[in-house]
DNA sequence: AACTATTTATAAGA
DNA sequence: TTCTTATAAATAGTT
């Protein structure tokens, strides 16, 4: 939202990640402040920084509100020490989710084909010969380059993951 | 940042309140995971809605975020051994894995959208009377139909993300 | 669930 | 860091 749209990703500058880090950390608290009263819900917030420092938002409280987010997962109290990566629910459902993203991505790219191909193959419509600059025309070319977008976006990603682990 | 100037007091109408949390949750919980890619920190979020239902997000995940918070607090407690946490690059990769596809599913959208409108609006050009088995015709319809799975399915993975806890 | 008119949050820049 | 400003994003009210 700023003077240029920024990609998501790692901010290498070391400064420039920490005024970024230091901008949306206030952010995300007063928009965390702002839920608290106009729902009347609680919320903590825990953020640690690269360098260690722990910054917190919370309401009414930090603690009360993660301890009635213990009591309400194991009744029995049992302290549940964090598991590995694999185990991770969390983990796993952004994996789930990233599965079946990759899933819908490649369904809207096998769509994107087979438009190519009817564009292509079919022996010229007569409606192919209409103004090139017709709107429909370069719809069809923007859905064509964002299909084209997409799957190299995934491409790179999935070789990401593959090549760690 | 809509209609209005919405004043920061509790929403009276519960309904209202409903859309508004549900809306605002999950904008706190994007803006969490932008800070996760972009500045490498570690994010812990509990809320609780009026009904009592807890919602979390969690980079690497809400325990060890919270172990961590909680060692830093008591020094003499035990040290937890999550150190690597932190600095996986697999859970760092997948949270921008995950955002980018988010990403490009929305730009698919908006491209099915504006087909769908130039297809509408457009004053009928010639092409729009051709046949109806056009075979043209019938993959743009397909392609809207998988656009809107995929709007679908994200949703519901969202959903599924946010009702962790 | 969608759609915009507006308000906010922010990326750059000073 | 802090302030400013041009823009990108979030979202309140509507349909």
């Amino acid at each position: 939202m700023g003077r240029k749209k920024t990609q998501m990703e790692l901010i290498e500058t070391e400064s420039a990640r920490h005024v970024t880090f230091s901008k949306r950390r206030s952010g995300l608290f007063k928009k965390a402040s702002e839920v608290c009263t106009m729902c009347a819900v609680e919320v903590a917030i825990i953020i640690f920084s690269i360098g260690g420092k722990a910054f917190s938002f919370g309401h009414p409280n930090v603690h009360s509100v993660f301890n009635r987010l213990r009591c309400s997962e194991n009744p029995d109290a049992s302290t549940s020490s964090n598991e590995a990566a694999g185990q991770d629910p969390i983990l796993h459902d952004l994996n789930k989710t990233h599965s079946d993203l990759i899933e819908d991505v490649g369904l809207v790219k096998k769509l994107g084909k087979k438009m190519r191909r009817a564009i292509m193959e079919k022996p010229k419509p007569d409606w192919f010969y209409a103004p090139r600059e017709s709107l429909s025309m370069e719809v069809l070319y923007e859905m064509k380059e964002a299909l084209e977008d997409v799957q190299e976006n995934v491409r790179r990603d999935k070789e990401r993951l593959l090549a760690q682990a």
